[in-house]
RNA sequence: GUGCCCGUAGCUCAACCGGAUAGAGCACCAGCCUUCUAAGCUGGGGGUUGCUGGUUCGAUUCCAGUCGGGCACACCA
């Protein structure tokens, strides 16, 4: 059925058999083929004539009526046209355009479904946030980013494997720790023993009460018990990371994000994966020793200076154990892995990367990917709220959700490109919750359904609609939109940008309520009637499946 | 000082990785509910794509420079 559906594939094919009989020199010619913006444009249009005029030093116009000529008869091409200074224009006949009704109702919860993926593992790495705190808006975007992005690769034929690194052992940890064990002792932040890197949250006060309260805690990846102790320093840390772990479960929960795999720093190295990556390292002849710390010279691989790996105090500094995690990444089968980080982490692509190149184990150069989103910055009362975690000032993101909404949140935190910056006024959002955009694509999908439930009648009687009487102006964008949904997740996934699905779902949204507000669809006539009926339950679908790629419901009432 | 990201309508953002007359939403103005949900629709005003050069048939997109905002530049993570 897509088969049939995907006009630029098979346009593609058309135009390279017209080229080979028209210029069988200029073959490595790259074929473009992109969707017009106006319709006196046609449907799709090629911009070959214009590319070979100067290598064949003909012009445009010559070349374009030469290939046109030469192009093989197709049942899904009314005609074609040039135009402008020398774009071969293609009208798709509306016959072939209205086929995407029954496709859409047919495949259903299916439809955008690609096989570009075939299958292949990815990992997608995201929020990865440290056990020292709830999470955040900056946690926010990332989980929205990433969750959505998983989905997209998902819908694409990847094989995803959703993944949450932190780091239960070190230096913050260390100094959650401490700030725990001073609560159970009584001490606050005004106490002038109070250390400068402590922690100042309110949160910090219930870790220190549910441990001496003898507490059960059971996050996704950890169980354990209060011991009461507080003097027992190992005991706390093990019980303020399992509980605030479980503070960030929860958090994700209400955001409806879930991870297939968490993975410890601690356990890198207990099982001995950053010893055996230090030796790997030093083997490979990229290391040198100097001022008693052991270096690993990442100017080989195009840093602008070399990193410490060991310190002198005998720590391994923190790039150490993420390489050896990549390592393991790699060793378990991800040929493709897509790291989600907020961009304040970007020096790090650099470092492990190089590592992972020192290792000379078959690692392609570029990989893994990255996803870099920018910073968020909250606005409450008109002025922007500093986001600190030692001061104890700051925006959960479970008081987001609490306030504008999951749906909202991860529509307003997954809809923009991740690098451009992000003002996120909840004010606004609260205020004017009515006219996010997420309501508006949320209340097409509804005023579907709510007139599928008035006429009552069976949805298999839709895949008998006589589709040909759909042919106003409305209902051709329509099917056109429909159409271009498979691609959207095409260009999203290879683009890594989620945040293109939010804007088709926008623009269908837009062009089905002109369309609802133009037409009528419960009419006399029976053969028009079911024809706009099952138009209208194919919208609904292509909704009902991209707002499942953002995370986002899709209500029947609202 | 060095590197990365961004700069598009009054505001928030798009623009299919070089295409045709740069598009939406909010806000503003004027209209549309005895008919399937007005959380909607129709029309209108609003732009030197920060600035200056360059590359070519063609630049918001690529290159150089410049201004402005953000982030990063540890033997912290």
């Amino acid at each position: 059925m897509s088969v049939v559906l995907n006009f630029k594939t098979q346009l593609h094919e058309i135009f390279t058999h017209a080229l080979r009989d028209f210029a069988p020199d200029q073959l490595n010619a790259t074929i473009n083929i992109e969707r017009t913006k106006q319709s006196s444009h046609g449907d799709y249009s090629c911009n070959l004539a214009m590319q070979l005029a100067k290598p064949m030093r003909k012009s445009p116009r010559e070349i374009a009526n030469g290939i046109i000529a030469r192009m093989p008869q197709s049942g899904v091409v009314e005609k074609v046209e040039v135009a402008g200074a020398g774009f071969i224009n293609v009208f798709i006949t509306t016959v072939a355009k209205q086929s995407v009704v029954k496709g859409v109702l047919q495949s259903g919860n299916n439809y955008g479904c690609l096989q570009v993926g075939n299958g292949r593992k990815v990992g997608v790495e995201f929020v990865s946030a440290n056990p020292t705190g709830p999470l955040h808006v900056g946690h926010g975007r990332g989980a929205a980013v990433g969750d959505c992005l998983c989905n997209v690769l998902k819908t694409a034929g990847w094989d995803v494997t959703r993944e949450f690194y932190y780091n239960d052992a070190g230096a913050q940890i260390d100094n959650l720790t401490l700030s725990v064990q001073l609560r159970c002792k009584g001490i606050t932040p005004d106490d002038p023993s109070w250390p400068e890197s402590g922690y100042r949250g309110n949160y910090i006060i219930d870790v220190a009460r549910s441990y001496m309260a003898k507490d059960r805690v059971e996050s996704d990846d950890q169980h354990i018990t209060g011991k009461g102790d507080v003097d027992d320093a190992e005991a706390i840390r093990h019980f303020a990371v399992a509980y605030l772990r479980r503070e960030q479960d929860l958090d994700l929960q209400a955001f409806q994000v879930k991870f297939d795999v968490f993975s410890l720093e601690s356990t890198l190295y207990t099982e001995g994966k950053v010893e055996e990556t230090v030796n790997k390292l030093i083997a490979s002849g990229h290391t040198y020793q100097q001022d008693d710390a052991l270096w690993l010279r990442t100017t080989d691989f195009g840093d602008d200076k070399d990193r410490v790996m060991r310190k002198s105090d005998g720590g391994y500094t923190y790039f150490v154990p993420d390489v050896a995690y990549h390592l393991d990444k790699w060793r378990r089968g991800f040929e493709r892995v897509i790291n989600e980080q907020g961009s304040d982490h970007h020096s790090t692509i650099t470092r492990v990367r190089a590592g992972l190149q020192a290792l000379s184990a078959g690692i392609p150069k570029n990989w893994p990917d990255y996803v870099l989103h920018q910073m968020v910055t909250v606005l409450k009362n008109g002025e922007e709220v500093k986001i600190s975690k030692r001061a104890g000032s700051y925006v959960t993101l479970r008081d987001l959700i609490d306030e504008v909404g999951c749906d909202a949140t991860r529509y307003f935190l997954a809809a923009r490109h991740p690098d451009s910056q992000l003002v996120f006024d909840i004010d606004l959002a609260k205020s004017q919750s009515n006219d996010n955009p997420v309501y508006y694509i949320q209340y097409a999908h509804a005023r579907i359904c709510t007139v599928l439930l008035q006429w009552g009648g069976n949805n298999a009687a839709l895949l008998k609609a006589e589709t040909e009487v759909l042919n106003s102006e409305y209902e051709t964008k329509l099917l056109q939109c429909l159409i271009d949904f498979p691609q959207v997740i095409e260009v999203a996934a290879e683009e890594l940008a989620p945040h293109l699905i939010a804007f088709y779902l926008k623009e269908l949204a837009a062009d089905f309520h002109s369309y609802y507000n133009a037409t009528r669809f419960l009419v006399e006539d029976e053969k028009i009637k079911l024809a706009r009926l099952a138009l209208i339950a194919a919208i609904a679908q292509v909704l009902k499946n991209g707002l499942a790629i953002l995370g986002v419901s899709a209500p029947e009432k609202m």
